[in-house]
This record gives structure tokens, sequence and C-alpha cells, in this order.
DNA sequence: AAATTAAATTAGATTTAGCTAAAAATATAT
DNA sequence: ATATATTTTTAGCTAAATCTAATTTAATTT
């Protein structure tokens, strides 16, 4: 059974708002994320589920089938690939890509993907730091560091915090250093192991070699 | 004021069919060149006409506009681009990227386009042989030269013949010289400056000087 | 437990792109 | 010039994907 390009970006939206089929979403969220009205979801809810990539149970709520998650990482494994494409050999900004990744990853063509996938060499991550799936849709998680155990002038993008006290957090939101934020080694003074960060590349920071040890950052 | 696909690609078969706007065209054969019934074609015809691409006087075929010639010519430069990053960066055959290009060409991206010429080095044809329009829409047609002018290891294909007498077609014929056929110069033999000629990438034929002389070729 | 609020669904329209069948206009042939 | 054939258009229907407005179901509050 195949879906159209409306069905692919919705099975999409529930697959990351269920984080990856564990959650289940409601209509309302979905309405959120996709722009749209719960109503038009509704509808939609109706035809996925026909089409077996959801289980749905009117006023309960989806949850993504085994087949859907399947999907949903294919698509996914597109889009990334295309983003790769865009940033590398284009020489797309990493903050341009998604938009024209959002039409590309929709072109049908299997063959397509897997001569991109060579031609690129396979990379495992996108150039958000997002791991992409493989063919079969399995996914390998990135390994997190500690910021201070980055090298220089390697780059990165924060993904958690181990302290995740209010002040710690407090601290990290005052200095811009928010999860998902992308960063940079810039420098590291010998003497107490501190470091100098730059911020989505605009913003230049300090931090204490203990800060930057409470702060995992995939790197890329 | 924006095409949809569909609209892009009644504009496209209208373009071919008008042989660039110069003929007008009936309604019949854009069906049949769309593979639709003329009824659809009629009902596209009116929007078309009303977005001033075509104009259109009912039972009396249409007439691409100055503005649908710009947009058609768009349509096929991303089309071709797209075709030269398939053979060339992907290793497609220049047989299999029809499909693929063609769902690519509707891809929304002024950028995109852009980056891809340059990152292709601004080619001027299209793996077929066929010219690529600049962003202005400006078409240059590629020369013609005799095939016994190649040189050695150099690839095109037949467009044309001088000598076009029965014979000499019959000839052609039956070597499997046919318009449009891809060619490769594969040896010359100096002492009477015949050729052995690759066809369509499977076929070894040789020719006289005298005869590649009446054959004309596109370079690619 | 009843009333209120929030969330989700249904009903009924709209737009785009297609279809079939019938009607109308144009072209051709006797 | 009338009849026939061909081409084109119109009318009316379907399916996908949206919308608004109304209704129904579930959750929350008092």
């Amino acid at each position: 059974m195949n879906l159209t390009t409306a069905e692919e970006n919705y099975l999409k939206a529930i697959y990351h708002l269920s984080d990856g089929g564990s959650k289940s979403v409601s209509t309302n969220d979905i309405a959120g994320e996709m722009k749209t009205k719960p109503a038009s979801v509704s509808d939609m809810l109706r035809k996925l589920s026909d089409k077996e990539v959801i289980e749905y149970r009117k006023y309960y709520g989806v949850h993504i089938t085994e087949e859907g998650k399947k999907r949903a990482l294919q698509t996914i494994r597109k889009h990334r690939l295309w983003e790769v494409f865009l940033v590398d050999k284009l020489n797309f900004a990493w903050d341009e890509v998604h938009e024209v990744a959002e039409e590309l990853e929709h072109i049908q063509s299997p063959l397509l993907i897997q001569r991109l996938d060579a031609y690129l060499n396979y990379p495992k991550f996108d150039p958000h730091g997002d791991p992409i799936p493989d063919e079969y849709g399995d996914v390998r998680a990135r390994p997190r560091v500690p910021l201070n155990e980055m090298d220089l002038d390697q780059t990165g993008q924060i993904v958690a915090v181990k302290d995740s006290s209010a002040a710690f957090l407090r601290y990290l939101d005052k200095v811009g250093a928010y999860i998902g934020a992308r960063i940079k080694v810039l420098d590291r003074v010998e003497f107490d192991g501190s470091l100098e960060i730059l911020v989505d590349n605009k913003k230049n920071i300090f931090m204490s070699k203990d800060v930057a040890g409470n702060i995992l950052v995939i790197q890329s």
C-alpha cells in the first residue's frame, strides 16, 4: 500500500511526536505540528488507520504500528540524506536546508536514494547531528560526550545535561547554551581547563571545566 | 502567479508540442502527450489561460504566451540539470534518468537550482544532448559536427544527415545508426580515415570517412 | 453527580485533478 | 448544402486534502 505525500508527512509527525513510537499521540498535538486543524487530522487518521500504519481508537489518540515506524524511518532517512547533500555538496548552511529537504524527501526512487547514500559516503548523521536510519530503518544513536572532553575546533550539538538543577539550567539559559544549540570549541585554557565556545555561529561564551563537564554533546 | 505540478507538466507538454511556441496545439494532441482524456485537458486549458501562460480560443487550440514560454523553459532547465546530476554524479545510465528527473523538476527552490548549476559546472547540455536553458530561458543550440571530425573517444548523438538519399538512409538503418543514436568514436584508421563507432553502448560498427562525413553529431 | 470545559469527531463545503457520458462546434464528404 | 464524422467542451461525478461550524465524547471542577 502506497502513501501519498500528505500521508507521509503526517506519519513522520506522528513518529516524532510519539518519540519513535513509544508514546501515544493526540489529535490536537498532530494538528499543532502539522499546522492544520484537528478536523483535518481526524480525517487523515482514519486514512492512515485503513492503511494499517497507525492504530487508532477514536477519542484516545494514536499509536504508530511497526509498519508505520518502518515507513516513517524511510522518509526520515531520505530527508536527512538530502540534507547532507545540500550542505556537503551544494554548500547550503545547516539551517537553510530543512524546507528543501522537506520536498526532496518525497521523491520516489529507491535507486536514487541508494546512489545518493553511496555518493555521500554512507553518512551516519545529518548536518544537525541527527542519525540517519539505514535501508532497514536501523538507527545508531550517536555517542554523547561531555563538552569538556571535546577537541579544539570540534563542532557539535548540545543534547542533554547531567546536572539538571534549576540553578544550572538558569545559567545555561542565560548564556544561550540551550538544548539543541550548535556549538564549536574555540579555545581551551590549559591552566584551568576552561573553554571558549561559539554558540549557533554567532555568540562566544566562556565556561569553566566543571560546567562543561555537565553538558552532553553529540559531535558532528 | 504560481503553477501546480500538474499545470507545470501541461505547460511543458504544450511547449514541446508547439515546437517552442511556434505552432498552435490541439486538445487531442495534449491529451495524447499527457496520457489523459480531452475533457481533462479542456479543464486544464481554462486554468492555464486564467493564469495567462497560454492563449486559449475554445475549439481552436492553444498558443503559449511569452510568460508561459519562460515558465516552461525554467521547468525544462530544472529537468535537464537534474539529469546531468544523476548521470555525472550518481552514475545513472543516460536512459534511466527521465522518470526521476520528472519528479525532481518540480522542487521549488531557485537557490537549489542555482547551486546545483554551479556544482555541475554550468553544463550547457543534458545527457541526451539537449540544451539546458539558462536562468533567463535562453537556449544555445549545440553546434553540429560531421562524425568524421570528432576526436577519438568522444561521445555524441546523431542528430541529422547531409545526404538523405534512400540508399544512404537504408544503409544507416541497417547498421543501426539511426537519428538519435548515442555514439562513441572507438578507433580511427590512419590509412583511410575510416572509423570504428560504438552505437548505444552495445554495438560496434565500422564506417568509411565518406559515410561519417555525411552524419551530423552533437558532441557531449 | 451535575455542570462546565476541553478535545475530538462528524457534517457539509471547497479546490484540484481526474473521469465518463452527453452535447455542441467544427471539419469533411457526398 | 446537408449529412456524417471528428474534435472539443460541458455537465456531473469521484477522490484527496483541506476548511468551518456543529455535535459528540471525555475530562475536570465544584
